[in-house]
DNA sequence: TCATAGATGATACACTGTCTCATAATTGAC
DNA sequence: GTCAATTATGAGACAGTGTATCATCTATGA
């Protein structure tokens, strides 16, 4: 079975689970999302989905995206921006980010399992633990030096 | 020499370094940023801004916020929310937070240092880290035992 | 004192994520 | 298969956020 489709049956779960169907809508969601390559905008997913399939409100694509999140099938990359990022975890090595303050790249660089520090400490406080990230803010090389 | 005046101290450092003064606006968003208790939203600071002394604009908060996160008096925890956060550095015992995605109720822990791991990685591009922020999310246990 | 450069306030702006509600789709009972 | 009840959806409204603009004000140094 391909990775995608033990994605899928991971949602199907997911959703069987808090007892809604694989609608349509949330069908739609899970295809564009999974095809996304890196990082997207919900905005962005809106277009997505709105360009290949019959109409799909932005309304759902957030509602999907947050189901998605929930069943721990993307995750949500929070750079300190005006808007949230997302991205699907199948198919990636765990990385994390360190973005500049100025002009907004991102870096990335492989996780090192440092989080292992720390959950023992939220497991303690019953916190159910999605996922993490390792997030570093700075200036880049270039910002540096075209100051 | 109060921790306070330290941070002063830097803050007018770093402004005499990019060349700018210490005006009545940056003066205002200062005092008002480290007295700040935990995080704070900018507009909770334009508010408080606004209350405390003479007119001040969102501009000028929202510029000044900018200038004390570069002059590394402040740090911006990005929780993936709709809007940004932030937190003083001085006085405070380096922690990080993990969130629910469910009822956004935050949880603090004691940093660990694991950032040590990733540093080389960065500076080796000559990335210049201001600061870092290990973030988790996940599920509350509240918000579990309530679904 | 004056000219210049920088800082500010007011406001407009685009955009985001959420909410509402009427309509549509789906499901299960019969 | 039909119908009722429940759930999902689309369309649009909405408030709030962070940025940009620009005219005015302020500070500085010659």
């Amino acid at each position: 079975m391909s990775k995608l489709a033990q994605e899928k049956e991971k949602f199907v779960r997911y959703l069987n689970k808090t007892g809604v169907t694989l609608t349509h809508g949330r069908q739609t969601v899970f295809d564009e999302a999974m095809k996304a390559h890196g990082h997207f905008a919900p905005e962005e997913l809106v277009k997505q989905c709105q360009s290949h399939h019959r109409r799909v409100s932005r309304a759902t694509v957030y509602r999907g995206l947050n189901e998605l999140l929930e069943a721990g099938l993307i995750r949500k990359t929070a750079f300190g921006e005006k808007h949230q990022h997302f991205e699907h975890i199948y198919d990636e090595k765990p990385h994390h980010h360190a973005r500049c303050i100025r002009c907004g790249i991102m870096i990335e660089f492989p996780d090192l399992k440092e989080d292992k520090v720390y959950t023992p400490l939220l497991e303690q406080q019953k916190f159910k633990i999605l996922g993490h990230e390792m997030h570093f803010y700075g200036i880049c090389k270039n910002c540096q030096s075209g100051k």
